[in-house]
DNA sequence: CCTCCAAATGATAATGCGTCTCAATTAACT
DNA sequence: AGTTAATTGAGACGCATTATCATTTGGAGG
């Protein structure tokens, strides 16, 4: 997945009996060469903006296809609106640490925190199928702003 | 807050330059007496239940209010809507299980994850103001069944 | 107790994200 | 190329939450 031409992005569908069309295509695309995370809206602009018009509806659906088969993680900052970001293999989980000032996203990734939490569900006979973690408060510039 | 009767619920809204109002009254009563995750529309009917008739708008407006004074604890589980659980002081803090198949929410409290999560702010340089965890799958009765 | 008024309430309209419907289109297999 | 089930677009719809606004009320000051 680090590097792909139009024909692999084409795989990734096919290879999941989806068809391979030029709206999933844009959706894929700019997901996979942007490093933010972007809400469906800001998705459809973007795409508005390269003359890609693809309707509100078809982006819905093309993300929760690519949620569905781990291409695409679908984040909940708690302020409404999911954002999605492109899914690293597993071993590269991250979490969020979102700032409420400005809203910038850092990303990290703590090996530690991701073994206790197996333990934990483990303690509890839990089957973890996911987690997420958000640490909310002030980034750096934003706490010496105040 | 272990142990109050309705003049010291009252004081709850006075000390904060708030009506104490038989509606702010009857949502603080149930949260406080109420070990689940309720949701807007749970709080709604159950005081219904017992004759008394707050108004949505109210309740979410109370929600609020509880919230921002750190009396309520805002969750979101991600189902679309938020849930809300008296607030323990900081040192209790505790997170969350979901089962997606029944629902079940477990709390947990583990001091380790708990301070990872500050040194991981401390590192970026990031103010925490709050943080929630959230362990997504199975629990045990319903991985059984499977 | 009585008056007063900012604060709070209730009813309902409005918002906003996301999903559903359905007729028209199209990818891709034969 | 022909066929057909999958996909799309446009807009209606659903649902949780917020906003509006006329009416009511808590509680401070007399």
């Amino acid at each position: 997945m680090t590097t792909h031409g139009e024909g692999s992005l084409k795989k990734v569908f096919r290879d999941n009996q989806l068809k391979a069309t030029p709206q999933r295509l844009d959706v894929l695309k700019l997901l996979m060469t942007c490093s933010e995370h972007l809400d469906a809206e800001e998705i459809y602009q973007r795409l508005l903006k390269k003359k890609k018009n693809v309707s509100r509806a078809t982006i819905y659906r093309t993300l929760e296809v690519l949620v569905e088969h781990d291409f695409v993680r679908k984040l909940d900052f708690g302020d409404g609106r999911m954002r999605y970001e492109q899914n690293q293999s597993p071993d590269e989980h991250h979490d969020h640490m979102v700032c409420q000032v400005c809203g910038k996203v850092i990303e990290f990734y703590n090996p530690k925190i991701e073994d206790l939490q197996e333990l934990v569900a483990q303690k509890h006979d839990f089957v973890m199928l996911s987690h997420t973690m958000h640490i909310y408060g002030l980034c750096s510039e934003c706490a010496e702003g105040q």
